[in-house]
DNA sequence: CTGTTAGCGCGTTCAA
DNA sequence: TTGAACGCGCTAACAG
């Protein structure tokens, strides 16, 4: 049977429905008597509040919603981990929705937080966002959101990032360490804030050793255009002999590009991507990436969100918090 | 400005609160000419019908949840993508919860669901889950669970599994031919149904060739502890020379532990893992790999609860899907 | 300390 | 075709 209700734990006990509420709630007002006996009930009867009665009254759900562009590589899956470590000690829920990169998707989605369904909103935004004012709209009717990894600058709220302009930066330097000379930075969206910095952290490298061989390439949806367009930048006369990842979805089909094309790697183009302690990392040994720290970021971001939801009336002011990527090297050794 | 409520849209037009919501709800009662005003009201306000309301008036949440053991490797990630897709059709809400291979976990996360707060379960159960009486519970609660990858085939519900038998049979003989005379099974854990099936085939494939080198490694959490027992298994005195991988998650690993050898990989030991279509497929052509259709269980097991949820009055019968899974081989070619 | 009353916002009677 | 009244289950205010 289901659907236990304070009702049915009052009449057990001959109480009334509000001293129930009271005790199970743990209110100073009720004696340790009649607390032990209620709890003892509901116990044995397995009640379990209904959250939706209880959410209307109170008017708040104790549910965030997490907003995702989609959950392809790890990055996303770890910051769901990350998040979920958070939320769980909070005993709030999470309610989660991809945006497949889709710009009316995720109006859609914001459009779904515009009646309480949820009391904040962790975010990672679509590579087709430029206009905000879905964002904006849900943040002026006072629901807290942070960004994450895919933020908007313009937005005046709490902000989780990693280091890109200097980790990119960084990256393009071993490179052209390992001897590159002709290095390509490859990225899948222009518009995205992250990409934008860690362009800008490898040209500022290239720059800063007078090196002008900038070869951008920028990938989209299509796979089979990127395949196109991989294999024209390594037919080149000059072929690069570096490879800069801005995102990890992108390394297989670089890898198999190289191969199809007879291009050994590392020996004739060295390859880095951008990644996290996804399954990749480990996997080839010719590699070389920088780690986003995803389920640090995710963690981040909800203790972020949490500390909004403490002190929800006041104003906050936008805080930025940037989390360090790692560059590890694992050159082949075989 | 927040919170546009029914009453809102009903002063507005000096209407009564019933009229507006009938009309939104599209009542044959009402006039069309009204609906027009009303919606056009509704849309220049941005309503929102407060769920957390509805749903306790229509007792009907329009939400889900998902409730898995985590999002390590992608999987899981895939398998959300697919579930996703098809609440997003239905116009349903997802909510997230990861048991961390805990049951206690599992069984505090099933008690939320005694409360009415979703309409219907899809679930992936916890490597320690042996006793299953909690999701009995909330399915005699009326509430349809439907068991994807991680099934209980003890439980009378709908299951969504691939082919564990036959695949791994299949993966056994693939390495046989390859002239593998003793191959390891590698699983992290023994109660999991998948991986029953799977020593199953691999033990019959071995047994129909009268191979009698049947060696099954256990790994479990720690992965010091792994690590030592993967370290020992290729230090015997008659070292494997093929190694098939139940769970992609151990991939790296076995590959670390070879590598710190200096066993080679494929030349030493074929290593043929269990995957599903993730990036470890594509990144290491030494590799062979049995693709679970990640994606597809997750769209199947959606697809199965829904039906369950258009008719959720009668019982039915459990129902068994078996997707198939593909065996990949991306022999080393370089 | 306990009970009575009054909503939260919505959908479903039943009258008008 | 519309509106008034009631209640989903719970919590908050106020009496007793």
């Amino acid at each position: 049977m289901s659907a236990v209700t304070l009702k049915m734990i009052a009449a057990e006990l001959s109480l009334s429905v509000a001293t129930v509420s009271k005790a199970l709630a743990d209110s100073y007002e009720i004696s340790q008597a009649t607390k032990n006996t209620v709890s003892e009930a509901a116990q044995r009867l397995g009640y379990v509040a209904n959250p939706y009665a209880s959410s209307l009254r109170k008017r708040r759900s104790k549910t965030i919603a997490v907003v995702l562009p989609e959950i392809a590589d790890s990055f996303f899956a770890q910051a769901i981990n990350g998040i979920e470590t958070i939320t769980q000690a909070f005993g709030y829920h999470v309610l989660i929705y991809l945006s497949h990169e889709s710009f009316l998707r995720e109006q859609a989605i914001m459009q779904y937080f515009k009646s309480g369904r949820v009391d904040g909103i962790l975010m990672s935004v679509s590579e087709e966002t430029s206009d905000t004012s879905h964002i904006k709209d849900v943040i002026d009717d006072d629901i807290p959101v942070v960004f994450f990894d895919r933020v908007c600058e313009d937005l005046p709220t709490a902000q989780i990032v990693t280091n890109d302009f200097e980790s990119s930066f960084n990256a393009t330097h071993h490179l052209l360490s390992k001897s590159c000379h002709k290095i390509a930075f490859i990225a899948n969206s222009g518009s995205l804030s992250i990409n934008r910095n860690r362009v800008l952290g490898y040209q500022k490298a290239l720059q800063s050793v007078g090196n002008s061989n900038e070869l951008i390439v920028n990938c989209g949806k299509n796979d089979e255009e990127n395949y196109q367009l991989l294999t024209s930048l390594f037919n080149q006369e000059e072929r690069p002999d570096g490879v800069i990842l801005s995102v990890e979805k992108l390394t297989p089909l670089v890898y198999q590009v190289c191969n199809d094309l007879g291009v050994t790697i590392p020996t004739q183009v060295k390859v880095l991507t951008f990644t996290n302690l996804g399954i990749a990392s480990f996997m080839n040994p010719a590699l070389t990436t920088v780690n986003q720290p995803a389920f640090e970021m995710g963690q981040a971001a909800a203790k972020a969100l949490f500390k909004k939801l403490s002190q929800n009336i006041e104003v906050l002011d936008p805080e930025l918090v940037i989390l360090p990527s790692k560059l590890i090297c694992r050159e082949s050794t075989r």
